[in-house]
DNA sequence: GTGAAAGCGCTAACAT
DNA sequence: ATGTTAGCGCTTTCAC
């Protein structure tokens, strides 16, 4: 038998064993103001010795000062990869309210660096405590990062990161193992003689390939394990969803042979109306992320697997872990959250 | 450009709007007291009309009410399966200390009945304000319940369930879906043509098979799909680690042509010193639950797959919610809550 | 550099 | 049946 009861030291009992006040313990903790560096031992030991950790609830309840968080990330439609991250920033900006956290959040077109510097600039005349991103444009997020830096103010990355600059978190994947991880899958079931791999159109003069690192993973993956396997690209306009079928009907008309399929951006559900519309026996298709219209894939068995996490969740995660960070005057434990990779099937979709 | 910021309504703004006091807006909204109807009907008016919800880190905070909970699981080694559920619940117990919740864990012996009716005797003279248990002795548990029930008690159930009885909540995965799952990744890359299916050996005279459900998933789903396979079962004794190897030496050389091997138990780490003496290309291993032993051969390449679910947030997110209820006077908003399985390979390890 | 004290929003015991 | 009020443990302003 095993007994957890709770009588955890207060700020007050530390201030009296130390032989100071309340408010000088809270200075030594979060290093809010000048202590000596005698009072300042003095305080740690007591903390030590009382094994003392702050009441969470009593300080969010507590703080009055406010804090303003900007959130840049690319503009969405209805039940697109980054409406899903929207929501967890909200959900987030929501249930830590009562930190008295204001939250930002600023969409470019990720076709148009410009509208990503006119957000940024406008960002920094905000002058929030934290700025919160992803990093599609490299040049323009690595200027804006260095001007963040220069105003002090601490900036966390979603999703994908510039490893060279100081950034004080990272969540997200490991981009490059989720691919490898998706190759594993599209040819686990059979080996690959041809592939294809499925692409987006984008405008050719925008800067933008977020998804490269993870192409990258999944066609090492696939060169390492079968270097016969020809992967074929093929690319197919969102923009024009009519013209999806026929780019397609006319591709695989030529590649009659191919039984494997994958597309790394998190848009598989596109291929949806050609898949039901060409049932295969033997075939495997495979994509990434768990937008809801992927899942319906998935549960109708068009699709066979999905590499994923839970996005909102992690921008949940991020956004607090980052303001706990900026609230409590530290660096996180962990400066690069990998966030684990999930597989979904058919088999294990409900309750995701 | 979305903004969120935060002028929360407060207990205070509701009590003013309804024209009531604040004591009232609280016996309103957790069923605390006797309150006229009519004065009912204007606080949530104004709840309404205000948006507002309890600031929880102020609630907790206030709460100086005891809570005394009891939980009934089996006892454990180093490493087990419960191991890993035990430090949920402490860890429960531990970050909702400022809810004045005390935990007391009671161990009983999965091989002997009267244990778990001496250790549920003594949760009942405990009068706790709520228990929390797993189901293995069906008969014994139902027996216990009924009496809670008598007490006004109310438990919930982790792991396993039985329906028929009043739980306020259950958390845990769906078993006999977990089981299909298994044989899903048995047989993904290759059509068995005979199986074996390790199990534990028990003494004879207990009378608890926790995990019968996962195994008919398992067998239903064989015999489903490759109706021609036959599933061999092997016991191995895990109370003479000494006798295993030399046991499954003897079964498999009696069935050389097995290339899939389950185990519906947690323990498929048992088999790591055969099948690290024995290597053998194309077998294909799975097994259940991120023991951390099972993680260990997962990573050394010796299973394949493993079918599992983060076992102590499990515990923890039941104990939580499970307080919840009991603090707020609240039913959940699921009774039944099914935890997403996930599926483990050497793959997507890292970070689980 | 340090102490004192007024809240933060809520709970619960005590009044009425 | 409803109002009043003293805290819960911490932050932060204001004094000294």
């Amino acid at each position: 038998m095993q007994k957890i009861s709770n009588k955890t030291a207060t700020i007050f009992d530390v201030a009296e064993k130390a032989g100071v006040s309340r408010g000088t313990v809270d200075r030594v903790i979060y290093g809010r103001g000048r202590v000596s560096q005698q009072t300042r031992d003095k305080v740690h030991k007591a903390i030590e010795e009382l094994d003392y950790s702050p009441n969470t609830n009593a300080s969010k309840l507590a703080s009055r000062k406010e804090y303003a968080f900007s959130c840049l990330i690319p503009e969405f439609r209805k039940g697109d990869y980054w409406e899903e991250m929207n929501n967890g920033f909200l959900a987030a900006a929501r249930d830590y309210s009562s930190y008295n956290i204001n939250l930002t959040i600023h969409h470019y077109d990720q076709q148009d660096v410009d509208s990503f510097i006119r957000e940024s600039e406008a960002i920094l005349s905000e002058k929030p405590a934290g700025v919160i991103m992803n990093t599609v444009f490299r040049e323009e997020v690595t200027a804006f990062c260095k001007k963040l830096e220069g105003s002090g103010i601490p900036y966390a990355f979603v999703d994908n990161k510039i490893d060279e600059l100081d950034y004080t978190l990272y969540y997200g994947v490991d981009p490059y193992k989720s691919g490898a991880l998706g190759a594993w899958l599209l040819t686990n079931r059979t080996d690959p003689e041809e592939i294809a791999l499925v692409r987006l159109l984008r405008d050719p003069s925008h800067k933008a390939d977020p998804n490269r690192p993870r192409r990258h993973g999944f066609s090492d993956y696939i060169e390492d394990f079968f270097p016969k396997c020809k992967i074929h690209t093929v690319f197919i306009d969102p923009e024009k969803p009519g013209s999806i079928l026929s780019t397609l009907e006319s591709f695989f008309g030529q590649h009659p042979g191919i039984r494997h399929i994958a597309m790394t951006n998190s848009r598989v559900y596109l291929l949806g109306e050609y898949l039901r519309k060409h049932p295969s026996e033997g075939r495997i298709v495979i994509g990434f992320d768990d937008l809801d219209k992927n899942l319906a894939c998935l549960k109708e068995g068009i699709i066979d697997a999905l590499v994923t996490r839970h996005i909102p969740l992690q921008a949940y995660n991020a956004l607090t872990t980052f303001a706990d960070c900026i609230i409590r005057n530290r660096r996180p434990a962990h400066k690069n959250h990998f966030v684990h990779m999930d597989i979904l099937t058919q088999m294990n979709l409900d309750n995701y």
